[in-house]
DNA sequence: TTGTTTCATTGCAATATTACGATATAATGT
DNA sequence: ACATTATATCGTAATATTGCAATGAAACAA
């Protein structure tokens, strides 16, 4: 199958799965990190700092900008990646309700 | 492909991912939340709250599991599964401090 | 013992993901 | 115009993930 049935959950489920699958690869997790450290950012940047082929690392900035994390400028024949704080913020508000969820005391284990 | 190259990357950044990974299925997202909600749980229970097939359940329940996030107790001829508050709480930590990073404000977009 | 309940494992089909070579595109320099 | 640079897209191979039917295993009940 390999096809999440995602009709069955919640939006906040399914917003989630997806903010967490975008962080579900280290490449991803390297990309955003050096767009939080660096204040400019083109993908050839990255392509050396990271190591992977450049059509890779460009698939990977497709998924991050489909998602809203990031947003591109056209600069010249480079492209401006950079985090998108609005979209950050909102992320990191949904992922902080499931994260910082309470455990009932009264666990069996 | 469909391999990543973990090599390449820090211990945390592969951290990171791993979690994120076990977080990027809504059912497995849903099965946490339902662990936190109520103080005792068996895998039937999830089955019918969760509504996929109990083999599917059961696979996912080891994926957590796996990864330490969730324990389970055998008793009887079911298993209570729970939240490992330990474990959550230091993944916590190494998801917080990824997404809390801040944005340098002088971005070029 | 025989059946029942509960969960795990196996095996497999369908789909998704990852990676990259080859190529396209688009802006700029000479 | 032509070459160069930077990034995107296409095509494809390798691998991973998801879902479930069938089956297994373990505890319990009659």
């Amino acid at each position: 199958m390999g096809l999440a049935k995602t009709e069955m959950f919640t939006d906040e489920q399914n917003k989630i799965s997806m903010f967490a699958k975008a962080f579900g690869h280290p490449a991803r997790v390297a990309i955003l990190q050096h767009l939080f450290k660096i204040d400019t950012c083109i993908c050839g940047d990255l392509v050396s700092e990271i190591g992977l082929a450049q059509p890779t690392i460009s698939q990977h900035l497709k998924e991050l900008k489909n998602l809203g994390l990031i947003k591109g400028n056209v600069e010249g024949t480079s492209v401006c990646y950079c985090i998108d704080k609005d979209n950050w913020s909102s992320m990191k508000g949904i992922m902080a309700q499931f994260l910082d969820q309470d455990i009932s005391s009264n666990s069996c284990c």
